[in-house]
RNA sequence: CGGGAUGUAGUUCAGUCCGGUUAGAAUGCCUGGUUUGGGACCAGGAGGUCGUUGGUUCGAAUCCAGCCAUCCCGACCA
């Protein structure tokens, strides 16, 4: 009642927006394009921060850390790259500030401070990275070097979105030195497949793994494997990247090494990212119009247990020592339970409450329960209710949080399957994206030209040539040439 | 960055067109009481640099200009 919610098919953006904000994730702050992630928004984060920080370890990398700035020579070493970034960096020029002595009490800018040379805020830290790694690397011994570091970056974006494009956000970007050009395919492929198996095994959302064509590549790669996910309007949400680099960064940055045969030869790179951007993803993918519904995986509650207050203070004392203890025992199992007995709020508040914060589940205790031994549970996903036995309840629960996690993701592959359709002609095309959102799969010629042309059209983009697409003879859906295997389009955010 | 809209109590908004006492409402908040199986009720109370800076005026939330922020549409965006 007091936290009124957009309808989704109301106004998908708004009741985005909705949902972000009275959820408690982030609030908008007094910069432009930034904002602040709030305690339970923070909580998400580093719930799937550990998870992928685990998973990179297991994988032989390790943490680092790297300067915030980087000197404007070194960020245009690498010419695609830094050409790529150059339009949304915010760059630092000047060291200090002073009185200004036309309005006391003000500050102004010290025109004597001004930098020799100026600072880029990175937007990615490739350039500081190769040019320290120049330092780390001079023979086939010194390599591998696979060093992730969780950072927050800066792209100036001109329209900016809660979790999904904000100027300043967070995120960790892995960077691997490697002797040979396949060892470095190797390292882009098995990360591409480390977030993939993220998406859909904690976050529940399905990803289409695949290769960006030429123009959606990044800035300085050889090659950029992503992962693609649907939302449910139907657009795609670019969810996480893997670059091969090639040698274009050693190349750059002057970054050699000697081999076994004492061969000068340069560093094959890549670099792989996922960003607080998932969590716009983690939203559009699951929420419906009472709140979040988050994955049990990740949830920063992944139960909450509300005792009704009784009048009878004797009943009262023990439903909170029996949600207490339950919470307890679910503690002791490795499951983030809470009880909320706060006095002051009524149980339907409590409810509605916890359901706009997404909650996978929750169990009432109540003095009706108690007599009969019962608890009541709902989970966040169906909106089930129902009452069981509080006999073996921990076990109860851990395995309807499993149940709710692959529910989620079923739900939410069975939506984003439905929503793939082949199509042959263009006209086709066009009439789907604006009828029935979704991905499509075309056959294309193979042109950034053709690729331009049906973005202008139709407002899609390729989001991907999928990994393991099956070949197929076809025509591409705007010029009719020869194609040998379909691609997907989208709209994308 | 272009077009449009908005900014008044913690929140949502009225008041602005047509300047004029002490700026209102709902909700939230605080206190007391009654309540408690889906966003409780009664009584009392606190809470506002009207986004910001400047201008016009005897007088500005109201008119004008700049700036800041937010939303929507577009352009842009690995």
């Amino acid at each position: 009642m007091s936290k009124e919610i957009t309808g989704r098919t109301e106004n998908y953006s708004e009741w985005y927006n909705d949902l972000v904000l009275k959820s408690g994730l982030a609030d908008y702050s007094a910069v432009r394009g930034c904002m602040v992630i709030k305690p339970y928004g923070f909580t998400l984060w580093e719930n799937m921060r550990d998870v992928l920080d685990k998973k990179f370890k297991e994988t032989g990398h390790v943490n680092a850390y790297f300067p915030l700035f980087v000197p404007k020579s070194l960020f245009e070493a690498e010419e695609k790259n830094a050409e790529g970034f150059a339009k949304e960096c915010a760059v630092v020029t000047h060291y200090r500030l002073k009185n200004n002595p036309d309005e006391p009490g003000k500050l102004m800018v010290d025109p004597e401070a001004k930098l020799e040379e100026e600072l880029v805020v990175r937007p990615t830290s490739e350039a500081i990275i190769w040019n320290t790694y120049k330092k780390w690397i001079q023979s086939y011994r010194d390599l591998p070097i696979l060093v992730n570091q969780w950072a927050n970056v800066v792209r100036w974006e001109m329209r900016t979105r809660l979790f999904l494009r904000t100027a300043e956000f967070l995120w960790q970007e892995g960077h691997t030195a490697h002797a040979t050009k396949q060892e470095a395919i190797e390292e882009t492929i098995q990360m591409i497949n480390v977030y993939a198996d993220f998406a859909e095994n904690y976050m529940a959302l399905p990803v289409i793994k695949g290769v960006k064509s030429e123009s959606e590549r990044f800035a300085g790669a050889e090659n950029t494997y992503t992962i693609e996910a649907m939302m449910q309007d139907g657009k795609a949400l670019q969810s996480g990247t893997s670059h091969f680099l090639g040698q274009n960064f050693a190349k750059a940055f002057d970054v050699t090494f000697k081999n076994k045969e004492n061969e000068e030869e340069y560093v094959w790179a890549t670099s792989w990212g996922v960003s607080t951007r998932l969590i716009g993803a983690l939203i559009m993918a699951h929420a419906d119009d009472d709140g979040l519904i988050l994955p049990p995986r990740i949830a920063p509650h992944q139960v909450v247990i509300i005792p009704f207050l009784s009048k009878n203070e004797e009943e009262t004392k023990k439903m909170i020592e029996t949600s207490i203890n339950l919470k307890n025992e679910l503690n002791k199992m490795g499951i983030r339970a809470m009880v909320d007995s706060d006095e002051t709020k009524r149980p339907g508040f409590k409810f509605a409450e916890y359901e706009l914060k997404g909650v996978p589940l929750r169990v009432v205790i109540g003095p009706r329960d108690l007599a009969n031994g019962n608890v009541e549970i709902a989970r966040r996903d169906t909106k089930e209710k129902s009452t069981i036995s509080i006999e073996n309840l921990p076990e109860k629960i851990e395995q309807l949080l499993e149940n709710i996690q692959q529910n989620m993701f079923d739900k939410a592959k069975t939506f984003r399957d439905s929503n793939i359709t082949k199509v042959d002609d263009f006209e086709t095309f066009q009439k789907l994206l604006d009828e029935k959102p979704g991905f499509i799969l075309a056959h294309w010629d193979g042109t950034a030209e053709t690729e331009e042309k049906i973005k202008e059209l139709t407002k899609a983009t390729i989001r991907c040539i999928p990994l393991d697409n099956p070949q197929e003879e076809g025509k591409c859906i705007l010029t009719g040439k020869p194609s040998k295997e379909r691609v997907l389009f989208a709209r994308a955010y």
